[in-house]
DNA sequence: CATTTGCCTACTATGTCAATAGGTTTTTAG
DNA sequence: CTAAAAACCTATTGACATAGTAGGCAAATG
């Protein structure tokens, strides 16, 4: 299940996407159009800074504004940064698969394939398509 | 993510699918092949009971079976019942769309898809093809 | 230089997960 | 007919994640 963390990253993105201009958006006027706790949006979007989605300005006439097209973010990227994975077991996060049982596991496949479904629709859509 | 209910739930209908013949299987014996907590399963177990997947018998001799033939139970069914829905968004849980913001939500279309991905996968398979 | 804004640490209430513990009831095998 | 084997039931627990709240510090500009 996507908890808030990983959707309000996403309406975050979207509104500063639909607000895009040549100034930065404060995090306080992204907060009260979602409806969102400012406070709360402050630690999510702390992630996404440091992966690289948006950029931060301090200071008067600061806030926060997208460092690339929409086009150029996968939607799987947003959701992976801020969620930590979207793996759907957990011998399958983390890259490499750690259960002892996995050689003659009867429902590896199973999870597997629905990894691969899920990392491809989410990769395979960007931003510019919610928009 | 998928929690260790659903997982073991599928792990015990495998055992019980394998091991099927006239008599009841005991719990002891599928905890022990899976390297389960029997206590743990007994809780697992009662919720598979009560939504019609297995049959129980009590007392000496007693245990548990499948109540349909292996082909006859979508996976999208046992993991639905034991993990309480595989919705992908709380929006979208018990059926309803309950978000004030749903009319206008730029991301509703996302979690749709997703979950109609998701329903599908899970229901086009049956325990049958995990064997 | 005061205001606006991001940035940082810490704290908290609530709930879920993954069990554990200890019993009671049911049924059959011997 | 009784003892063992099994399901069935209620309650409790420790660890962790979620979804915030609170208060202040740092930076930049108008």
């Amino acid at each position: 299940m996507i908890s808030t963390r990983g959707r309000y990253a996403l309406r975050v993105m979207i509104d500063l996407a639909e607000h895009a201009g040549d100034m930065y958006i404060p995090l306080k006027d992204i907060a009260e159009r979602q409806g969102i706790s400012k406070k709360y949006l402050e630690i999510i979007v702390k992630d996404m800074v440091a992966g690289g989605l948006i950029t931060g300005a301090s200071g008067k006439g600061g806030g926060y504004r997208l460092s690339r097209r929409p086009e150029d973010y996968p939607i799987g990227e947003i959701i992976e940064l801020t969620e930590g994975s979207l793996a759907s077991v957990a011998c399958l996060a983390g890259g490499s698969v750690s259960c002892p049982r996995s050689a003659d596991c009867r429902t590896l496949p199973l999870w597997a394939g629905y990894d691969k479904l899920t990392h491809d629709y989410f990769f395979s859509k960007t931003l510019q398509d919610l928009l």
